[in-house]
RNA sequence: GCCGUUGUAGCUCAGUGGUAGAGCACUUCCUUGGUAAGGAAGAGGUCGUGAGUUCAAUUCUCAUCAACGGCUCCA
């Protein structure tokens, strides 16, 4: 007998050899009918594999997480069977389960994979659903197995043993499909009852764009219809919070071909909400002790070699201008131009820390397939600055700059980030990175120190550093569960050496200031496009481009509109009137879709108290108010930026 | 840059081998209406761009540009 531990505690015993399901059965048969897998002592298994000792046993149905992504792995594979029927050429290379569903990378020959043919695979699939064959594992020896694809012709499935050892290589099969296929899966394709493929793609072996490019299916299944129904409607709706859609339809930015790809035009409105993020910005770093600077767009191909940017990154970069022999390049990034600034005039350490900040305008050419709306264009405002202190200095200048980031996530209700310490791979040293092994190791420590000491909770990767030092990489998630990296907190030991900077320190030497990179608003462009997303567009009073519309019953009452007009005005309050020859409802109607937050009713009745009727954008009539009550109210919701 | 899809009025979208439609928006008129769409009339398009096939192309073919879904990339 062995003994099984439950997640409630309890112990249990069973005969050697009994299967998850096994146990299942024996606490009910409607649980069995549930499980898809098993976590046994951390692995998750099938739950057909035979325990032979003491474990601890979590049963894992759709609603874990394990469960779930063995249920999209096994529909990859049922997938597989389904392409294989209508294309019997393909060779499979990898089909894994992904955040949301799964997908299959497949060679299909001389074959074009279709939307249409994504019904057709769909309608194969739910056949062979119905079939409920059974995933049937077998164990197998390397060379059996490689003499089976060699057979096949199959190149990508013997580039997968070659990384495998004899004695870990199983294979899967369920109806007519066989995968070399490490597991585990749900016991049966019966359990998937709703099968959606969402697109097809194109994707590089390996992910490495020198390969070719093999044929993937993205899909996503349910085990029943009701879940897939609410998944395609969230789709619906995440598509409406879109900051494509809500940009145009709020008038914030356009694109133009004429103008060029990745470079966004920001209408009025837009223009508006930059206005406001920029006095945010330049009222907390004028607090915390940073001077503007200004700088040109454009600089000599000398101080690009002279920053190491030129090799590392030209394919970046927009191509040069040639003028009597000299080039000159559009600006990728600021820094080297803050560097000669802070060149400009000799500093002692009583200068430092140096911090200099501009909302500096850069142009990098993006691949054409890698732009994105607003999230990734060619053409970028950064809420950039430079602080060059001492190594003394460095930790409490990089926790202020945290700070700043945590002071403006409150401003923005961002609850909802990782920040991600970004560190160099060993291996690219003198490639991608600097090769400086001992102070990447140094100011690696620094960093993760002052992280630590923050309080602040932090993961570490590997191989994600600016190529001059460890960073900081601030990731969030927009509304509709898009990741990006939002702004970052970087560190450089190189620059100051590149460019020869310096400061006298107290015992009369020349010393090599540190300096910190940080942006944490990013770059208009993108932070803008996560607004949109995050507030679907209802801006807070603060932000939005026009604060309040004011709504006269009819045009009897227009003299009444234009004194709160101007009174709106005076208090500096974004307002209008909406003087269209229409009925009220159709007003309101208006206001609402375009957002705004306060919607000004006045009719006869308003007029006669000197009131006004305030409704509040997706809130309602709240009721009248005296006008000068109201106005003051508006005012202290205003400076004091209010989330809601 | 690569694979796939798409491109018709300001917006959302129908449609056809015989040079085009709807709703909303816009303009004018009627209406002066109390918290999410009052009525009428009008104006607006080289059917992304270029070439080919055809008596005839917005429609078919090719090229090109752009957008979208991915891959790669993201200082």
């Amino acid at each position: 007998m062995i003994k099984i531990t439950l997640p409630d505690g309890s112990v249990r015993e069973y005969a050697a050899g009994s299967t998850a399901m096994d146990i299942a059965k024996s606490i009910s048969e409607g649980l069995a009918r549930k499980v898809l897998a098993a976590n046994v002592n951390g692995d998750v298994v099938d739950a057909s594999q035979p325990l032979n000792e003491d474990a601890a046993l979590k049963l894992l149905t759709w609603d874990d997480a394990d469960g779930k992504s063995t249920f999209w792995h096994s529909s990859a594979h049922l997938m597989a069977e389904a392409v294989q029927a209508v294309f019997p050429q393909t060779k499979f290379w990898v089909g894994p389960a992904v955040d949301k569903g799964f997908y299959y990378d497949m060679d299909l020959g001389d074959a074009k994979l279709s939307e249409d043919d994504l019904l057709i695979l769909e309608k194969k699939m739910n056949e062979f659903a119905k079939q409920n064959n059974a995933y049937v594992k077998k164990s197998i020896p390397k060379d059996e197995a490689i003499n089976y694809f060699s057979e096949k012709g199959d190149e990508y499935k013997l580039d997968l043993l070659s990384n495998l050892k004899d004695g870990e290589i199983s294979f899967y099969t369920q109806g007519s499909f066989t995968d070399l296929c490490r597991g585990p899966h749900i016991p049966s394709t019966g359990t998937i009852k709703a099968i959606k493929l969402t697109s097809v793609a194109g994707a590089y072996w390996k992910g490495d764009e020198k390969n070719k490019q093999l044929t993937r299916v993205y899909g996503i299944t349910f085990p029943n219809q009701k879940e897939l129904d609410e998944y395609l409607l969230m789709l619906e709706e995440a598509k409406k919070r879109d900051h494509r859609k809500l940009g145009k339809e709020l008038s914030i930015f356009t694109m133009d071909d004429d103008v060029g790809q990745g470079l966004p035009l920001w209408l009025p409105n837009g223009g508006i909400i930059i206005e406001e993020l920029e006095k945010l910005a330049k009222e907390t770093e004028s607090a915390a002790g940073y001077k503007r600077v200004v700088t040109p767009h454009i600089a000599k191909e000398n101080m690009y070699l002279t920053s190491g940017h030129l090799p590392y990154y030209a394919d970046s970069m927009f191509p040069p201008m040639e003028l009597d022999g000299t080039k000159y390049y559009l600006r990728a990034m600021n820094c080297p131009h803050h560097h000669k600034i802070y060149d400009a005039e000799p500093k002692s350490y009583k200068d430092l820390p140096y911090r200099i900040a501009e909302y500096g305008t850069c142009y990098r050419y993006e691949q054409s397939g890698e732009l994105f709306g607003l999230m990734r264009v060619r053409c970028l405002h950064m809420n950039d600055a430079h602080i060059y202190c001492s190594k003394d200095q460095f930790a409490s200048e990089f926790r202020a700059v945290n700070d700043m980031y945590l002071k403006y996530f409150k401003i923005f209700g961002v609850d909802k980030y990782v920040m991600r310490l970004s560190l160099h791979d060993p291996a690219k040293l003198g490639q991608k990175y600097i090769n400086e092994p001992e102070l990447w190791h140094q100011t690696e420590s620094m960093v993760r120190q002052a992280l630590i000491d923050s309080n602040i909770p932090f993961i570490e990767v590997q191989d994600e550093a600016a190529f001059y030092g460890p960073k900081i990489d601030v990731q969030i998630w927009s509304a509709i569960g898009r990741e990006f990296t939002l702004a970052t907190n970087q560190v450089d030991f190189n620059s100051g050496n590149k460019f020869k900077l310096s400061y006298t320190n107290q015992h009369n030497t020349s010393e090599v200031p540190l300096i910190i990179h940080r942006a944490p608003l990013g770059t208009h462009e993108r932070f803008i496009g996560f607004l949109l997303e995050h507030y679907a567009g209802k801006f807070p009073t603060w932000l939005a481009p026009l604060q309040a519309k004011i709504l006269p019953i009819s045009d009897k009452f227009m003299d009444y509109a234009q004194t709160i007009l101007q009174t709106l005005k005076n208090a500096g309050v974004r307002a209008e009137i909406d003087d269209r020859n229409e009925k009220i409802g159709k007003k309101i109607r208006d206001t609402e879709l375009l957002k705004v937050p306060y919607m000004l009713v006045i009719g006869e009745k308003e007029m006669n108290e000197g009131k006004i009727s305030i409704r509040r954008q997706g809130k309602g009539d709240l009721g009248a108010k005296e006008v000068g009550e109201f106005v003051s109210e508006l005012s202290k919701e205003i400076n004091e930026r209010r989330g809601d």
